[in-house]
DNA sequence: TGCTTTCGTAACAATTTTGTAATCAATTTG
DNA sequence: CAAATTGATTACAAAATTGTTACGAAAGCA
């Protein structure tokens, strides 16, 4: 349930809808960005390249298929379901001709719609980038990229290789010559003292400014652990 | 109708709905074979290799989603709808967790049949949209052209090569070595240095003059991303 | 052949990262 | 409690990495 983290874009004039199908897919562990109309979603659709688009037929101003038909012309072959009130066999064509590859009538099935974003996501080949999370803290390996409370964070390849380690070994106290064969790789003599103190502390600084998150507890002799 | 003629196996065990399903889809314009139990279709498959399952769950002997669990595990990729009486969610969920794309609930509208057939065909179809796209950025690799905020942009060989690299995998970091044996092809130990990075600033200086858009953001110590 | 384009190499500049050292704070030990 | 040991913090400079520009060899083209 949680490696998911695909990301979906709802498209839902009716506020409470919307919301529902914002909890229902997040539960899933869908990575959900929701719209009340088409406008804006155009210039998400560049910045961010969603997996799925779930949108609703009957839109204020633009027609939901309209809009697919629009993105489909310029090139964007982002899976669509559609969602839609009616349910008249023109509506029905006119929805998959403009390029929907799957169509639900409200009241639809929760369950069943989430089966049907996962075939479709299955067959248009979503690869699930694997990321590893402990707290609020979610490391996203392929992009190599730190987000911290959701918000993104840089850090250098020491730090980034460093914060790995340790979310990756979350549950154990790292000793200190273990970090420095995992992170340094560093089998020299000449491997001073508080580099490590030194890469934490920067670390610490880089992802909890104010401090108050505690997440490097130093053990006394011995090294580090999350906590 | 049209020429569509993909070739398409049916598998329903009630003679009549089979007949039918055959009509229809054969006036479409589909090269359609059908089958009244799974036994001999695993070697048409071998044979013909289809571009479309339909399957009745409700079949004598093998139950239809049990037979296309099986195809599934010995590595068969091929869409499947399934057609049902019943309509419990059970039903629905064992359908699509083994493999199903599609479920149509019987008795059914043929014309939401044929329009989820050709929906289907056209996702799962080997021709992917040739089109690939980052923010404003359009490759068109049909024709090998990019286009930049709608204009037109010239570019070398190399250089198509490794934006197309870098927007088929817009939300990775890619590392030197990686980008080393994708647009290079070089295994030599004489690989300079700097030459990506020479690449890289003249792919830039194309694509955006300006500076101002960061299309490329390195990654100390490890590549470059698009940003 | 001669012209043009492409692209790797080299040199140097600019930038970022990271180790070191010095000092301060906290914890343990006796 | 005082001494000793370890960790935290800060500032600085060295080291590592990337950016930029120019040159010329190689490849493509007329």
């Amino acid at each position: 349930m949680e490696k998911k983290n695909a990301e979906i874009v709802i498209i839902e004039d009716e506020e409470d809808i919307l919301e529902l199908l914002e909890y229902h897919l997040a539960k899933e562990g869908y990575d959900v960005t929701g719209f009340l109309s088409t406008e804006n979603v155009e210039r998400f659709m560049e910045e961010e390249s969603p997996a799925l688009l779930i949108v609703d037929r009957n839109l204020p101003g633009v027609e939901g298929s309209e809009f697919v038909a629009s993105m489909r012309e310029i090139g964007y072959d982002t899976p669509v379901i559609f969602l839609t009130a009616k349910d008249k066999d023109s509506e029905l064509e006119e929805g998959f001709k403009r390029g929907g590859d799957d169509y639900l009538t409200k009241p639809f099935n929760t369950k069943e719609l989430l089966l049907r974003i996962e075939a479709l996501l299955r067959r248009s080949g979503v690869k699930q980038s694997e990321k590893l999370r402990y707290r609020d803290i979610i490391l996203d390996n392929q992009a190599r990229e730190l987000y911290v409370d959701k918000k993104k964070v840089d850090l250098t390849n020491l730090e980034y290789k460093l914060l790995y380690t340790f979310v990756k070994n979350s549950h154990q106290t790292l000793q200190r010559d273990f970090l420095r064969d995992e992170v340094w790789g560093d089998d020299s003599d000449h491997f001073h003292d508080k580099t490590i103190n030194v890469a934490i502390n920067r670390l610490k600084k880089k992802i909890d400014p104010s401090g108050e998150k505690g997440y490097f507890v130093p053990i006394w002799g011995v090294g580090y652990k999350l906590g």
